[in-house]
DNA sequence: CTGTTAGCGCGTTCAT
DNA sequence: ATGAACGCGCTAACAG
């Protein structure tokens, strides 16, 4: 594989100067430009960015660290990421976590290693230690979607727990009085806040008990969650104390739910009604009919990015002054979209 | 951030000695061994891999281009490379061309300046062209799923002929005989191979003018062949003339096949009948009921990723010994699955 | 406008 | 069992 001075050799100038022209910095006549750029087509020429990194100093590469691309919602947050950093000339480079701690960290030391220049980070469980280990390393850091207890960084999530309030009251507002969460993970900050806000409208209505399920954001957890609810209502001998509704915390438990539903003959919305956190992939939507709370992902992946290409200038510039700046939380809004799956309750409470 | 001779200077031995401790690579005191582990605990010392490429001449990094991880179809086959790579001690780097031939030559540049040790590639048109420059770099490549007119080389594909040649028998041994194809785009080989499949299950039952539609691998795409489909009929006014069944070869085509079928008031399967290639997303299958050509996503990407291995075995031992090894097609089976979404045609053919 | 020198961080080669 | 010297390919810093 040719090198810049196997280009410098055949265009008769020394390495530099070709270096000069294949990145266009500084100076060079037009003549010798021509000399260079066909020595480079000649040759076949690419120029190798692990020198040119080692060099410079960075990469141009980014690291998006999320739970899973197999869920539509991180699908578009991903491309959310990649248009923005693309525009801005980087790279990303994308990895899966499944929700565990270990690959996480296991793949914080591979992008450390390779020297990635910034790193987008959906923290798996609420452990702080990774992030320690990121701040010691001084690489620039984002947190998306999920804080983090007791740790000051910058974070681009959502208002999960306004957006699950405003949903228990749609529900509530339709005269559901018996209205189970199927939730993720405690620990999981996105989760807990959604909890949160279910409690606050559910409190606020005066219901005494809330109905809380926790499992993980998957399709199987949901369904086994809805199992669940369905069966401590038959396990109570009184039909009246089923759940007349049902809150989805995100689009996998949904689907798992809508499985279960249909598994157990139980009809959406005639004889139970189902609200959902993020709405369902496109691919579902062959007649949409989930009434859901959206949140902006492709603007979350987006606006993470900006905020992290930011940190990198700042960093720059700041050089060697170590003055430490104020972190900074988006907090991005969430919208109710109202459809058909939620009706008045069929079983008059008494 | 710590270099290794900062390791070495704190453990009081030459920076090589560090070196062979953190790689395991050659001999050293258990004394040494100690104090080097406690210098690098201390210094929060991260090898540099820039450095360490440049080097050695590897990366351990492969690349896999494909059209769009949109798609579960990709997403699986995404998930195939990286269990198989990272069990091989790989990283991927995944980059969506969107079936842009433009986006893929840029991205195979940089991918080129990373110098990745190998690349995966689901060519987005037939131009040979990108392929010309991976082989004058001396990258090896892989392909996936298409085949490329004019080109050898190594390539894990399905069965798309046989596969679309057995579902359109399924078809007519169901009596339909008005069957209408909704296809990608022309030179794609496995767009083109399910076209070939399809025509030849239609000549040898006779019927002499196959009905094909060309479009994207998309949904709005499959919306509109539908349309296109349906409208055909209408505008001869003949509801005879309207085809009983569709041939959707693609999950997103299929898709929105439904989509404009459920819109245009269209029962599946009473009114018409519908078969893809390629699965549903588990997150739609609520209640599966599409029959379809699925192909083996996972074990693609796993093949395709072991034998690129393979090929990085070969070039570093056969080193500059320029053997020419003939390149190796692996063939992988389509299995029909049958569910609800085929039924007799509804009206007689006369 | 162009060239010289040096070094980014690491590991191969050869010596001790 | 350990170390010195060198170079991977490139560009920053400093001439001229």
């Amino acid at each position: 594989m040719a090198t810049i001075r196997d280009v410098a050799k055949l265009a008769g100038v020394a390495p530099i100067t070709a270096s000069r022209v294949i990145n266009t910095s500084g100076y060079a006549s037009e003549e010798v430009r021509q000399r260079v750029r066909q020595a480079v087509e000649q040759l076949g020429y690419v120029p190798n960015s692990l020198a040119r990194s080692l060099r410079s100093h960075q990469t141009l590469m980014l690291a998006l660290i999320l739970t899973d691309v197999t869920n539509p919602f991180w699908t578009t947050v991903a491309r959310g990421v990649e248009d923005a950093a693309s525009q801005a000339g980087f790279n990303v480079i994308f990895c899966n976590t499944d929700e565990a701690q270990e690959k996480q960290d296991r793949y914080l030391e591979m992008l450390i290693q390779k020297r990635v220049d910034g790193i987008l980070l959906v923290p798996a469980r609420s452990h702080a230690q990774s992030i320690r280990f990121i701040r010691q390393q001084n690489v620039p850091l984002v947190l998306l979607d999920r804080r983090l207890l007791g740790i000051d960084a910058d974070i681009v999530r959502c208002d999960s727990e306004g957006g699950a309030y405003q949903l228990t009251r749609l529900l509530l507002g339709r005269g559901h009085r018996r209205i189970a969460i199927l939730s993720g993970p405690p620990g999981v900050s996105s989760a807990d806040d959604r909890v949160a806000g279910y409690c606050r409208a559910i409190l606020e209505a005066g219901i005494p008990q809330p109905l809380i399920y926790r499992g993980e954001f998957t399709i199987s957890s949901g369904y086994q969650m809805t199992c669940a609810a369905l069966g401590a209502a038959a396990g109570s001998g009184r039909a009246v104390n089923a759940p007349s509704a049902l809150f989805a915390s995100n689009n996998f438990i949904a689907i798992g739910a809508l499985k279960a539903l249909h598994d157990s003959g139980v009809a959406v919305p005639d004889a139970l009604s189902l609200a959902a956190f993020d709405d369902l992939p496109a691919a579902t939507m062959i007649e949409p009919f989930l009434t859901v709370a959206v949140q902006p992902a492709y603007e979350m992946g987006r606006q993470a990015t900006q905020l992290l290409l930011t940190r990198l200038n700042d960093a720059a510039s700041a050089a060697n002054t170590s003055v430490h700046r104020s972190f900074q939380e988006i907090i991005l809004p969430v919208a109710i979209i109202e459809r058909r799956s939620i009706r008045p309750p069929q079983i008059p409470v008494v």
